[in-house]
RNA sequence: GGGUCGUUAGCUCAGACAGGCAGAGCAGGGGACUCUUAAUCCCAAGGUCGAGAGUUCGAUUCUCUCACGACCCA
């Protein structure tokens, strides 16, 4: 069972502390990774410098008088040697009470096995950490899907490669700060605890501020708070945030997710695509070294410039239906034909119902970098009208491999309209969203007080991660996903009774 | 929400379509072994077969319900 693998595990431990070892030492000085040891190992061969590495055991070959293993860091693998001459008899003993999963520092040489395997000759080790649960069997490893998510840490420890795509993500993220940083954006916060919530169409999550007995929404999107940034008098701001949507969980929809949200006074949505498409190129450039990538099998080109089409032409295109001029008969017909009819909600103003359309017919066909202009005016209330048609709005969407990247406006600044706009859209709640968004007063006044013309950009930061890494879910790009409680709590057992 | 598949030892999987005492490898325990690398060899141990109900003399196996998950569809 378990509990007497850990049990064994328990034992190993007391004996270290009997024998006067501290399994849980402070610290131990590394001069080395395993990648530079494999890197460099012409140099340190032939210095024969002594190396320290540290990291945790992952194989353990034992011959008797001499022992192989595998340790595994940050960065890779490496072979140790250690032997009873080397070590003597009292050290090489205490490998006795060492096995997969504990971390140990070693220092010694390098040098090669007559297999070629780069290896170090073990001077002397110490134990840094005692590990007392079992890792996964050491060649199939840790497989099934849902412990893997669960239990990221040991996703982690037994797929290297998750590892890596969370440096990736890391370094993504990293990229984009520095990217912004020096195009003389400003990073800001928003709040994520409100009063009310808005900047997007989605349901929120509720929840409860005990000091004031008062009701709070988990933000959905970070939109009003960085106007009120602009309207303030900043010019080029940004912000990397956590949104939270109570919708459902696919494997493009994680119910909280991280968004960049981007936004630059005197400036329209023409010049965030550019942005987009100079920032995203950017990342591929740094991230994979090159613009070309793969996902899921399919060669895209992230290379500016990207394809632009507007939505009404591309739908006419492939669906030959006319949406502008369509009758909402018609366009219900189209719903009924993709067979989506049960799904999408009948009070949905048109605008609604021919994004509806385009999700199901357009956009999987977009596989290219593609942008997405001009928009249904009722799809957004925080948009301006478009400049030369009354009946849209100044909106694009960015569009890669069928999926949605992203959104960006010319920001709606007019105060007057902005006030119907909303106020309108409080009165009519859509179906299943059972209280209509409080109006966010603090917003309109900013809006009132006067805010530039400016451009706004959002991008699904674990969607881009998707892409640049490969990942078919958002599950596999977020460390910790949402999973769903378990009854018993059986598989983190955590050993209650002690 | 619908469909398909899955859930057996800590991990990776057999066993089921033929109902009859629960199988292997790895990990862990004991032993041999100073160039192994999924080390090898010998010995012993390890299970509420996801949960519940039904059919049956007898169910891990067949039927149903439920839970959780994966993938696909809406």
């Amino acid at each position: 069972m378990k509990d007497e693998l850990i049990l064994s595990r328990i034992k190993k431990l007391e004996s270290l502390k009997e024998k006067g070892i501290n399994p849980y030492p402070y610290s131990f000085e590394v001069n080395a990774s395993s990648q530079q040891l494999r890197e460099d190992f012409e140099r340190f061969s032939s210095s024969q410098e002594l190396v320290s590495i540290a990291g945790r055991i992952m194989l353990m070959r034992r011959m008797g008088k001499a022992c192989f293993i595998t340790l595994q860091d940050f960065l890779g693998r490496i072979q140790l040697y250690l032997r009873v001459d080397l070590l003597g008899e009292e050290k090489f003993g205490l490998l006795r009470f060492l096995e997969a999963g504990d971390f140990i520092g070693v220092t010694g040489t390098l040098f090669k096995t007559k297999t070629g395997e780069i290896t170090i000759d073990v001077h002397s080790f110490s134990i840094l950490t005692k590990s007392i649960r079992p890792l996964p069997e050491k060649y199939h490893g840790l497989v099934d899907k849902e412990i893997r998510y669960r239990q990221r840490t040991l996703d982690m420890i037994m797929n290297q490669d998750v590892l890596d795509l969370f440096k990736q993500r890391s370094l993504i993220i990293a990229e984009i700060r520095g990217f912004l940083n020096k195009k003389g954006y400003y990073e800001v916060e928003s709040p994520l605890l409100q009063t009310t919530y808005g900047g997007a169409d989605a349901h929120p999550f509720t929840t409860h501020l005990e000091a004031l007995d008062q009701k709070l929404f988990l933000s959905i999107s970070p939109e009003l708070f960085l106007k009120r940034f602009l309207a303030g008098g900043f010019e080029k701001i940004y912000t990397l945030s956590k949104s939270f949507r109570n919708e459902g969980i696919d494997r493009f929809h994680n119910p909280e997710f991280t968004i960049l949200e981007v936004y630059q006074a005197y400036v329209d949505y023409h010049e965030m695509r550019k942005l987009t498409e100079e920032m995203v190129m950017h990342l591929s450039l740094k991230i994979k070294g090159t613009t070309k990538i793969t996902y899921q099998g399919i060669e895209i080109d992230l290379a500016p410039p990207w394809e632009r089409i507007s939505l009404f032409g591309a739908l006419e295109e492939v669906t030959g239906l006319d949406c502008r001029r369509a009758s909402s008969q018609e366009l219900w017909d189209k719903i009924k034909d993709l067979g989506i009819a049960e799904k999408v909600d009948p009070s949905l103003p048109r605008g609604w119902l021919i994004l509806e359309i385009f999700e199901h017919t357009v956009q999987p066909q977009l596989i290219q970098p593609t942008f997405v202009y001009d928009y249904p005016q009722e799809t957004s209330p925080l948009c301006k009208v478009h400049r030369q048609d009354p009946d849209l709005i100044e909106r694009f969407e960015p569009i890669i491999c069928g999926m949605e990247l992203g959104n960006a406006f010319s920001e709606l600044n007019d105060p007057i309209r902005q006030r119907t706009l909303l106020e309108d859209q409080a009165q009519k709640p859509r179906a299943g969203f059972e209280t209509p968004p409080p109006l966010d007063e603090y917003f309109i006044e900013a809006i009132e007080l006067g805010m530039p013309p400016a451009g706004g950009l959002g991008i699904g930061i674990d969607r881009l991660v998707m892409l640049l890494t490969d990942s078919p879910s958002i599950r596999d790009v977020i460390a910790f996903p949402f999973m769903r409680a378990l009854k018993e709590g059986a598989d983190v057992d955590r050993g209650e009774q002690e």
